[in-house]
DNA sequence: TTAGGGTTAG
């Protein structure tokens, strides 16, 4: 058989799925040089690679290997995706042609292997092989993947010395990108500044450049300057600049940029409507935002990833969830920034849950190792009472980077662990190499203030301050001063503020709060004055004293003070407790019985409190912030709002839910501390509560926080 | 018979 009918019987076969082989091995083959090129070429489309082997074999054997067909073998070596043939046919030919070094080159940089493709293009120069403008478009990418700026500016040396970089716009907007990836943006510019024809390609990729850097009024620059040049912008261009237009802040400008998106037509393409809802969100115009987002009839991935992002920013959490559930039905499935996103979600609401849904979704995914998705994960079991399982997620990372490692501490500080916070964070600054940051301090100072660990927390301060170049945040001496102020060490406290330059508001009502606890009423006095210089208006100072009165029985204060607060409109936002059970959350308030099933939940209150009472339980009334009578006080304690979410929780769940957790937005009052601690005896269940600065993990008759919070 | 630019995160 005659090859070209061979060919022919090919296409004609009815049975194409049998191999070439079996065939071609039963046929003497003489073929020409143009038979092969045509065989050659079949095998592309459907990529046969092992078809196109067998044609390889058997050109080699009728000693057809000349140039011609060389390149042709390599270019459909790599359209069918075999890399290492390819190379290996590369090295074996004694001189290639530029077209198939090019071919090769190319390959490995668009398949990120840019090692190879760099290593390629110096075999290629130093075998006297002169780089074209094909060559030079394709490893200049490699080069910045690398991050090797000397190699570099020396590939850019010769393209100058062969005339490309100004004659051919590949060449300069690759140049571009490679110098913008690389950070260098002066060389971007410059280069850009000297390409005879520049096109749309070329300006955008120094937009980006500038976009990513944050240098966001050189990029609107470029952007205007392009415009009035008369180059028109695409969709790539608008994707970019948009993200400028977001990070400069000015609505208006972002506005008309939109507006020329729309004029020239680009209404439904993905990326620059991604960049457009981004940009709404961060605004806060969550309208447009979805409108950007309604306007795609297929969203990719990253559309929906910044769609649930925009929510998340602008407190839509709940929302954000929706929307990622409706994700997964959807085409576009999650990646890691979905889903570290939407269990950024789960934190702040605190939903354990949903939570732990998405980290088994992660794992599905394989996804739950990286460091983005781990660290939410930590910081989302730390919120949601769980630092166990923070920990286990921390111990699972590949490698634990300063971020992950400072959540790993914070969630161990809001739980009250201050002796594992230590442990990490010597770790941490005696074991390993990094650099710890303000961050990093933040956790540990929390860990020792929630942890009552005075003299551990005045030594690390002392460290922070005398042996580290971190600049010593508000947010340290908070810290500071509410773990001296709360251990009742006022002087000290206050000494401490002082030293601060500048004292803010939220400095001296942390010593505002202290002084309640110790009931320094004439330190308060003196505090709440400095409070109020700095933030007139706050509401919570003004309870804060009314509270010290309240509690050292100062009525007549107590009702100037309420009468102040209302002569200024202030209110004291409502106490309120919610718990998650089966993914639904059910908020209360104090002496709120509103709740459908108030029936029931007041039945088990009462059972509860009366289970408490025969243990000992014995309420103290004088945190009743109220005047009244003894009886009345004693009732309004039992309708706190977080005693009512404990006993909708505990009727609701089975005995076989060990565990149950209730959220309040103010901090715990001491009797109910008192009260759950006798509950978790009465009914054989743990229960963490978390408070808005804490969690208390209640267990057989103890809580974590040891009484101290 | 080969080439250049984009949007999302702890």
């Amino acid at each position: 058989m005659r090859l070209n009918s061979f060919i022919h019987f090919r296409n004609c076969s009815s049975s194409a799925s049998q191999p070439f082989f079996s065939i071609a091995t039963h046929t003497q083959l003489t073929a020409s040089s143009p038979c092969f090129s045509s065989l050659i070429h079949q095998c592309t489309p459907t990529k046969n690679l092992s078809d196109l082997k067998i044609v390889h074999t058997h050109l080699v054997k009728n000693g057809f290997c000349h140039l011609s067909l060389g390149h042709k073998l390599i270019d459909s070596y790599l359209k069918c995706g075999s890399m290492s043939d390819a190379r290996r046919l590369l090295d074996e030919m004694p001189e290639p042609h530029i077209v198939s070094w090019n071919s090769v080159i190319s390959a490995y940089a668009s398949q990120n292997r840019s090692g190879e493709a760099v290593e390629l293009y110096g075999r290629m120069v130093s075998e006297g092989v002169l780089p074209d403008e094909y060559t030079f478009s394709s490893v200049f990418r490699a080069f910045s993947r690398l991050g090797v700026v000397l190699e570099a500016r020396r590939a850019h040396g010769l393209a100058v010395v062969l005339g490309l970089e100004t004659s051919n716009v590949f060449v300069g907007s690759a140049l571009v990108d490679m110098y913008a990836k690389l950070g260098e943006m002066r060389d971007a510019r410059s280069v850009c500044d000297r390409v005879w024809d520049q096109d749309v390609v070329l300006l955008t990729a120094l937009i980006v450049g500038y976009a990513q850097k944050g240098e966001d009024v050189e990029a609107l620059e470029v952007f205007s300057d392009m415009v009035r040049k008369g180059i028109r912008p695409n969709e790539f261009t608008f994707s970019s600049t948009l993200v400028s237009c977001a990070n400069f802040g000015d609505a208006k400008v972002g506005e008309s940029v939109h507006g020329l998106m729309i004029k020239l037509g680009y209404v439904s393409a993905v990326a620059s409507q991604t960049s457009l809802l981004t940009m709404y969100s961060k605004f806060g115009m969550v309208k447009e935002s979805s409108r950007a987002f309604n306007a795609l009839e297929n969203p990719n991935k990253i559309t929906w990833t910044s769609l649930i992002v925009g929510l998340i920013q602008n407190g839509k959490e709940e929302t954000s969830l929706l929307k990622f559930r409706k994700m997964m039905r959807s085409s576009a499935k999650p990646n890691s920034f979905t889903l570290s996103s939407v269990v950024c979600a789960c934190s702040r609401l605190a939903m354990l849950d949903t939570g732990r849904q998405i980290h088994a979704l992660a794992t599905k995914y394989g996804l739950d190792w990286r460091n983005y998705v781990g660290t939410a994960l930590i910081d989302m079991y730390g919120k949601c009472g769980t630092p166990d399982q923070a920990r286990s997620v921390f111990d699972a990372l590949v490698e634990a980077d300063l971020v992950s490692m400072n959540s790993m501490i914070y969630s161990y500080a809001l739980n009250g662990c201050g002796g594992e916070a230590l442990d990490l964070f010597y770790t941490m600054r005696d074991l390993t190499s990094l650099e710890l940051n303000d961050m990093t301090f933040l956790g540990v100072l929390l860990a020792c203030n929630n942890s009552g660990l005075v003299e551990e927390g005045q030594r690390i301060f002392t460290y922070l301050r005398e042996k580290t170049d971190i600049k010593v945040s508000s947010g340290h001496y908070a810290c500071m001063v509410d773990l001296l102020g709360r251990s009742g060490r006022l002087v000290e406290a206050e000494m401490l503020v002082n030293q601060v330059k500048n004292p803010d508001a939220v400095l001296w009502r942390t010593l505002l709060s202290a002084c309640r606890i110790h009931r320094a009423v004439k330190m308060a006095e003196r505090v709440w004055t400095k409070v109020l210089e700095l933030a007139p208006g706050d509401e919570g100072t003004h309870i804060l004293l009314s509270n010290l009165y309240a509690s050292t029985s100062n009525w007549s204060q107590v009702i100037a003070m309420k009468s102040t607060m209302r002569d200024m409109r202030l209110k004291k936002g409502p106490a309120m407790s919610w718990v998650e059970i089966d993914r639904e959350v059910h908020t209360f308030m104090a002496g709120d019985f509103s709740h459908p099933e108030s029936e029931k939940i007041l039945g088990k209150l009462g059972e509860l409190i009366r289970k408490a009472k025969s243990l000992g339980y014995i309420p103290d009334t004088s945190f009743v912030l109220q005047d009244m009578d003894e009886d009345k006080k004693e009732t309004s304690l039992y309708y706190h709002s977080e005693r009512l979410a404990i006993a909708f929780a505990l009727w609701r769940t089975s005995d076989k839910t060990t565990c149950i957790r209730v959220l309040k937005n103010l901090r715990v009052c001491g009797d109910c501390h008192t009260w759950i601690k006798f509950v978790t005896v009465a009914v054989g269940r743990e229960i963490i509560a978390r408070d808005s600065k804490r969690f208390h993990h209640f267990k057989n008759g103890s809580c974590s926080c040891g009484d101290y919070w």
